[in-house]
DNA sequence: GGCAATTTGTGAATACTTTGACAATTCTTA
DNA sequence: TAAGAATTGTCAAAGTATTCACAAATTGCC
């Protein structure tokens, strides 16, 4: 089955109300209250949810916990995925040290650097660059890439090693190689969003 | 004029192959060729651009320079929007010090934090988020969600005092005040995305 | 200057998403 | 056990966004 894009981009969303929900002891949940907590239309919500299977009860609702766990088995979450860190500078050591990490998918396993000596107090060991082929993991197939030179070199080399998903947090743009699939991650770009978003020249 | 979100999105993405492409020298470009280079429909390319003024020249393509500059206008980079960063742990303190800003809006004009006293090592004022009613910069309306923890307090706060647009940084649900606009910026969620856009599931 | 080669800008057609409406299902209570 | 209240799941309608197709504008060349 597929999954249109925006329904894809509102799982996250749901799946934070309701870890909220759960946290506050609540068990059980209706689309149109849930629909009141995430600004999205009941039906809209109604509508995701029936795309993964029949997860809710008439005239009942939802049950959070069960709804929890099917979307975070849906949204891979409890697959065990590899994950790089390519560029450990401020930014990526930061997202190491970031510990809030708990509802995360798969792990960093590893990262690289230009200069791995450089880099201190960190958990995951830290390769040099240029042994990017030799030290890659088995089987990993996501990057996050933090580097801030050589984008476009860097990219390829990490297609030519087997990544088909790349967490872009650089401000440059690239060219993702064939079956590599990018999602950028920029603050830049959001807060650009929203400037534009509440300008006076984005009125009817 | 009304500008769709699904365009929005897309202005800042232009934006940075065409600061690549200035970089490289090159003063002409056709909506073909941009095409190629951020994988958007030529179509979709011209539509989005006609949607701020004639920009091109038909028989010749778009120039470099005028393009960036007038995309730049409308997205309010030029316009100095005072931002704030509230929370300023591991992430929020990263973040300060990613100098990769080159091409930012505005500024980040100062930080606000439980704990003001631990932030070491930056070039903008930390004040106690108790202080932040006063300490509020004049005509301030962005800012940037890194708390941890209270996180609907800390908006609702926001709120009371002028903000109208969060970049959230945070990985928990809360609830916007009406006329708030909110951009989450969610490494997790987009990991997730990936995951599920590449997943067995997910096919035809 | 005029004609051929380009390339934009845009109306119309197509494709995709969201919303409205309601049948089907479940729970509660007498 | 049957009737009433509540809420999902989904078909069809409405609303958005993208793509096609081509007229209008520009350049370069003979």
């Amino acid at each position: 089955m597929k999954v249109s894009r925006a329904t894809l981009q509102r799982y996250p969303v749901y799946l934070k109300a309701l870890r909220k929900l759960k946290e506050e002891g609540i068990k059980r949940i209706m689309s149109s209250e849930l629909s009141r907590l995430v600004n999205i239309q009941s039906t809209t919500i109604r509508r995701d949810f029936s795309l993964v299977g029949h997860l809710g009860k008439q005239g009942v609702g939802y049950d959070v916990d069960e709804l929890i766990d099917i979307l975070e088995d849906e949204l891979g979450i409890n697959i065990d995925e590899k994950i790089i860190l390519v560029g450990v500078g401020n930014l990526g050591h930061a997202l190491l040290k970031y510990n809030n990490w708990d509802n995360v998918i798969g792990k960093i396993v590893c990262g690289f650097d230009k200069y791995p000596e450089r880099v201190k107090d960190v958990d995951i060991p830290i390769f040099d660059i240029k042994d990017l082929p030799s030290k890659m993991p088995k089987d990993c197939r996501i990057a996050i890439l933090c580097v801030s030179s050589e984008v476009q070199n860097t990219v390829n080399l990490l297609a030519d090693n087997g990544i088909v998903s790349i967490v872009d947090l650089t401000h440059e743009h690239f060219n993702a190689p064939k079956g590599v699939h990018v999602r950028c991650v920029d603050i830049v770009s959001t807060i650009m969003e929203l400037v534009f978003e509440t300008s006076e020249f984005n009125k009817e």
